[in-house]
DNA sequence: GAGTCGAATTAGGTTAACCTAAACCAGCTG
DNA sequence: CAGCTGGTTTAGGTTAACCTAATTCGACTC
């Protein structure tokens, strides 16, 4: 083997490595994963509006997803996570949520501002990173936001929670989660007390998608139903009649 | 402007930030400042090497960096940093120290195997989280292996130091910085005592590049020539006679 | 069962970043 | 100063990941 070709051996070697899944590949795998969760198989306009990406673009990338076995996908019909492939989105979720629970739990960070660090950290981080992140701060299970973080063996909580939005007057519930995008909207959940573990009372509920009143902590306040729906809560009481 | 229109604005603005210095960029831009430092303009082969391209590869990211201004490049002349490419040499440069510091110093990495996760991270961290880090460590003016860290504002100690293969029998030196890729290099440098802080007496020296004997915290021990030449010492006294 | 509409795909194009192979140039050697 | 040599560049090709515009398809309506 001569001088170069080593080297161009060791550059095929390096990219082997990486090979199918890339970074923009994870950030597919983890939309579909998403949207999954929320309602059966994935469709291309689903994809596409979520990684704000054209629809035409999407198409590409799952066809070159399914070809290496990450999903399953007819054309016209959507695509649904493989085994491989749902693997390959929990490793990045972990991955994501780890990250964003060390830059709150240890260097400072509030939870408005980690998702966009950690939506590039979570490509360049090595497994050992995450696991020694996790350690550092007790292996946490669940996000700053509230988000179930996969174990390193890709088991996770998919319990689905509903929203704010979903309820009528009368319950009593816990915040379970929050959306992790928005900085301004996790900014103004802080400012009113929304977060993790805070228990709420839903006051009334106008119709037509209108405003949601509230009591948090002996406050009263009312929220839009945009709002509402990225607020997920567990019941802990109460139905129409608060239990007394 | 329409729905589309608007996401189409989005996707040009979200890539109008990192515009030019992309991962690769900065790559090129970190190899051609070390190769400057060490001797005048960086040649295209020295850059190829560095990086382990094909030269025809690093002809084409020269002429893009160029064409932004942030090299000075004559066709067979080789490349030199401009004040803007230098700049972000040292960015990247930085982060990559910090990193590599804060791995070792605070989630318990060795020293021998940080170079290759901060490679990666250099190009995702942001400004904020590698300021965090260095703060959180002390801001520290030198990595694990020795190497200066810029500052926030780009300054940076560039004092060139000798290496071990320089020096004749009988000076005694402090070692200063050791070359940080290698993990096998790194494991045995610190299995014989070598890191930066130690004093050092040399021996003996063998010609035609021969080992070099060394005494290290009173223990014995000889080295290769390429092995010494990735120690960099300053001198602490004596030349050919020790001082007494 | 034909028409229609929106979603999905195909067709064709762009850019970044690599590659190999062939041409080219500079500077040194005889 | 002709010629060689090695470093450099040009020419041409590939792959990933995007795009727009045009086409096709599925499902639903009439």
């Amino acid at each position: 083997m001569t001088k170069s070709e080593q080297q161009t051996a060791k550059r095929d070697a390096a990219k082997e490595q990486e090979s199918v899944i890339t970074g923009p590949a994870e950030d597919y795998l983890k939309a579909i994963y998403e949207l999954e969760l929320a309602g059966g198989a994935a469709s291309t306009n689903d994809i596409a509006q979520r990684l704000s990406f054209a629809p035409a673009s999407v198409t590409g990338m799952i066809r070159r997803l399914a070809e290496h076995g990450l999903l399953a996908y007819e054309r016209y019909r959507g695509v649904t996570l493989t085994a491989a492939g749902r693997k390959a989105a929990l490793r990045t979720l972990r991955r994501h949520r780890v990250i964003e629970s060390y830059l709150v739990g240890t260097l400072g960070y509030r939870w408005d501002n980690v998702h966009e660090e950690a939506e590039r950290l979570e490509h360049a981080a090595s497994e050992e990173l995450i696991d020694r992140m996790a350690a550092a701060i007790g292996e946490p299970v669940v996000d700053p936001h509230g988000a179930p973080i996969p174990t390193r063996e890709g088991v996770v909580d998919e319990t689905q929670y509903c929203s704010l939005a979903d309820l009528g007057p009368g319950h009593r519930v816990a915040v379970v989660r929050v959306g992790d995008d928005d900085p301004e909207v996790l900014r103004y959940l802080a400012s009113i007390g929304i977060m993790p573990g805070v228990t709420i009372a839903v006051l009334a509920c106008e119709p037509f998608d209108g405003p949601i009143t509230l009591s948090i902590e002996n406050e009263r306040i009312s929220i839009g139903a945009p709002l509402a729906a990225q607020v997920l809560v567990d019941m802990i009481g109460g139905s129409e009649a608060p239990s007394h």
